[in-house]
DNA sequence: AATATATCAACATAAATTTATAGGAATTAT
DNA sequence: ATAATTCCTATAAATTTATGTTGATATATT
């Protein structure tokens, strides 16, 4: 039902991941160990990453030594951001953004219910940022690694 | 991105559809009305109701005079059963229904941040029932009576 | 200058899933 | 019997998800 679409999912590993190399150094980051880091085929991480440069949250690097960095700090990326530039955007419904999308919208008793939850997950995904899932996943791997034979 | 699919859409509709008529009487509402009043074709309706009749949130009539009513009254019905009955779970992401969905669980540093965003809507789905939706679908229709050829 | 490494662009295509329509069988009131 | 209605299965259309191909462009290294 409420799926966040791949793209979404996808989208914002693959900024954690840039994260991750932009705190250790200023060095670009290849697709290619994206890729490999997170299990996602290159081909696919090159589509979904277009709408993230687009939306000037990556700048790329061409050439040899080339790759990607995050175009800001991790602090002031919102993981808003990073969902509005993949789809466009943060509505549960179309007929949120599209108030023709809906016919019947004038006596809908849904429609006040999409809303408040849209409300709820925007103003969610509004106080979040990339530092933050930075973070948790650092707090995870060091974990990880403390007991790494445990299950 | 994070859409609520037609069925789930389609399908509170139809349950808020039958709360309507589950008050004015106990007759049984048939799809094809339904379908002329919420602009829907009856032949989805008719795949779309199979797992509300499933979860035991519509009882079906067969024959002529049958119909659908609502199983429970309208206080009664969660929109999160509904919503549960239509899409199976209330999760943004598989990996927090089904935890070897992604292989990078252990170390994703979005895994919590869609689990945080789940658990926010699952908790507004649970307080929302049908007598909720129905009172926001009749406060709408008394008003656009009210002032009819206004816009 | 040549080579290797990458992004960038524009496709094309295949698989899977969602969305939607269609035909007819089964059931029941009249 | 007839008409009304759910029920069941099939299938078409659209969209999402994912991979593949070809090559152009930019840059670091040798
Ligand atoms: S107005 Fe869009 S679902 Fe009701
Ligand atoms: S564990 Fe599923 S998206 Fe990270």
């Amino acid at each position: 039902m409420i799926k966040l679409s791949t793209k979404g999912r996808y989208g914002t590993r693959l900024m954690v991941n840039l994260a991750r190399h932009y705190k250790n150094s200023n060095e670009p980051t290849i697709l290619k160990n994206v890729s490999e880091e997170e299990g996602i085929s290159i081909r696919y991480l090159e589509q979904i990453i277009i709408p993230l440069k687009i939306n000037r949250l990556v700048k790329s690097i061409r050439g040899a030594g080339g790759g990607y960095i995050l175009a800001r700090k991790p602090t002031e990326i919102k993981i808003c951001d990073i969902l509005h530039a993949l789809e466009g955007s943060c509505s549960l419904v179309e007929c949120i953004e599209d108030e023709t999308f809906c016919e019947k919208i004038k006596t809908c008793g849904t429609y006040e219910i999409w809303k408040g939850a849209t409300e709820l997950l925007r103003n969610y995904f509004e106080k979040l940022t990339l530092q933050d899932a930075l973070e948790i996943c650092e707090k995870k791997i060091s974990a990880a690694k403390k007991r790494p034979k445990i299950k």
